[in-house]
RNA sequence: GGCGACGUAGCCAAGUGGUAAGGCAGGGCUCUGCAAAAGCCUUAUUCGUCGGUUCGAUUCCGACCGUCGCCUCCA
């Protein structure tokens, strides 16, 4: 069973064949830190986080590189938007940046988003890029004019070959508000001149000015990555023109049609009935707002229970049953953990066991080995809790092989590569007095029930659950979890 | 106008040229002092509409209807 991906160069599910043996190189587009993180950015950054993690399961040595907007995006109204959210809360524009890239530090380490292995700011990458601009010019795909630098589109037939459009189409109906200065309406800009008011600026041999928005995403996955690299991800509206820009500028920059990304993977938006999920529509839920609502892994298993590449769409009722659903697989392995614990460490695994559980690991992975399918995956890993549960009730003396065959199976597949298990699914109250208090309640309890004291044992559990302490009775004694 | 995506049960959502995964919700049953949890059974003769290709299409082709994305900052 090969890796298969889907990739958006070609438009065809293509075998995965990594540059260099054994090695990932990845990029993916990043935010834009001027604001708290919504949902829409959480699907992205997770479907990019179960594709890294599969890496890793299948054991490749994985390189990961997301990057960090600071520099600033032009508004329509020619305002830089970091710049605008400065004024708003009165900061520097850098104290903004760093407020931001902190939050979305935190929201993506609440969803369980494994950090990459480098997060570079295109603040911090000025020079490299004034490096790229002069190169560009002097090998004559850009031109200079007023403080401004522009890349020459039409140097570039290729240009447009990921979105598949070309430039003559787009030019015809669109509503671009054409500068007189570009030799060409779609010639993209490497370099903007800095207005005397813009407060991010750096010095370049064109003046003072800021990178466009395109070009650091090209310096730095070459700069980190190579000249050629395995993948290049991220959301599937930044393909036009963005995305289409980065391969332009690269292949000019390094004299190559093959001088970028290998495979492209675009992950589709988050809708809200059938509508993008966006800052500009006002219908987004920030992901702090969203985790005090549900749980990170109920988020992840929402996003994740949709093909990357598609819509998912957002509602109320979506996410609710996602987060019942991700509490029933977690009541599984929180069962099978108790056991676990019951069990003496000695004995070996029932072959015929851990046998029938391999079927249900091969099905995971024949679902995450076609473009990633994550949903099937999950289908695979909810089958599997079902055989778990039966296999737990039907039996009393599972041998410890058996039972740890189980519990590795679901840390690897639900845990590492889908990062739907919490870390301590048995402890999320931590502390000794707690579980001594309840323990204690559960004992007094289990005297008043062997007494058949029926209103006595009730009234503890009910004034529990008030407290989001849940009971359950079972054969073996009564045990709790939070609801 | 151009490029593109989607339309599958009450809801969310996979998928395949040979007769529809999974989750949630609903119904019945088992277990249980009662609950909870779990299990078993059950819920689409049907995959937007109409044509075509085929022995056979939800899956391929065409038209149409509907929804959405990008072409402008956007994950």
């Amino acid at each position: 069973m090969a890796l298969k991906l889907y990739n958006y160069l070609t438009r065809e599910l293509e075998p995965f064949e990594p540059v260099e043996e054994g090695h990932v190189y990845m990029y993916v587009c990043g935010p834009t830190v001027y604001d708290h993180s919504h949902l829409g950015h959480a699907k992205t950054y997770v479907a990019m986080d179960a594709v890294v993690r599969y890496f890793k399961y299948l054991g490749y040595k994985v390189r990961y590189v997301r990057n960090l907007t600071d520099v600033g995006h032009l508004l329509s109204s020619g305002e830089d938007r970091i710049s605008r959210g400065a004024r708003r809360e009165r900061l520097d524009p850098m104290e903004v940046v760093d407020t931001y890239i902190k939050s979305f530090h935190d929201d993506m380490d609440a969803l369980g988003v494994l950090r990459p292995n480098i997060s570079p700011r295109a603040a911090c990458h000025v020079p490299e890029i004034i490096t790229w601009v002069q190169g560009l010019i002097e090998k004559g795909y850009a031109y200079e004019v007023n403080g401004n630098v522009y890349f020459s589109v039409a140097k570039v037939p290729e240009y447009g070959k990921l979105s598949h459009r070309n430039v003559d189409d787009m030019v015809a109906g669109a509503r671009i508000d054409i500068r007189d200065e570009k030799r060409d309406p779609a010639d993209f800009a490497l370099w903007k001149s800095a207005d005397p008011e813009h407060i991010m600026r750096w010095p370049s041999p064109w003046g003072e000015g800021y990178p466009g928005w395109h070009i650091e995403c090209s310096v730095m996955a070459s700069k980190y990555l190579g000249r050629t690299f395995d993948i290049h991800g991220g959301g599937l509206e930044n393909m036009f023109p963005h995305n289409d820009c980065e391969i332009a500028q690269s292949e000019a920059y390094h004299d190559g049609d093959d001088a970028f990304a290998k495979y492209w993977i675009l992950v589709g938006s988050l809708t809200v009935s059938s509508v993008k999920m966006s800052k500009s529509l006002g219908n987004f839920l920030t992901i702090k707002d969203a985790l005090s609502l549900y749980s990170p892994e109920a988020i992840r298993y929402f996003i994740l229970s949709g093909h990357y590449r598609g819509p998912v769409d957002f509602s109320r009722d979506a996410i609710q049953a996602a987060q019942r659903g991700i509490d029933r697989l977690h009541n599984t392995i929180r069962k099978l953990r108790r056991r676990i614990e019951r069990t003496p460490p000695a004995g070996t695994a029932v072959l015929a066991d851990v046998a029938g559980f391999k079927e249900y690991r091969d099905a995971f992975e024949r679902a995450m080995n076609e473009d990633f399918n994550t949903a099937q995956a999950l289908a695979a890993l909810f089958e599997f809790a079902k055989e778990v549960n039966r296999t737990l009730d039907e039996n009393d003396h599972l041998s410890m092989g058996t039972l740890s065959a189980m519990d590795k199976l679901f840390s690897e597949l639900a845990g590492d590569v889908l990062g739907i298990l919490p870390e301590n699914l048995e402890e999320r109250v931590g502390g000794e007095t707690i579980e001594g208090l309840v323990s204690l309640l559960l004992d007094l309890r289990q005297e008043y029930r062997a007494a058949k004291e029926w209103s006595k044992a009730d009234a503890i559990r009910s004034r529990l659950s008030e407290l989001g302490i849940v009971l359950e009775d079972t054969a073996e004694g009564s045990s709790w979890h939070l609801a």
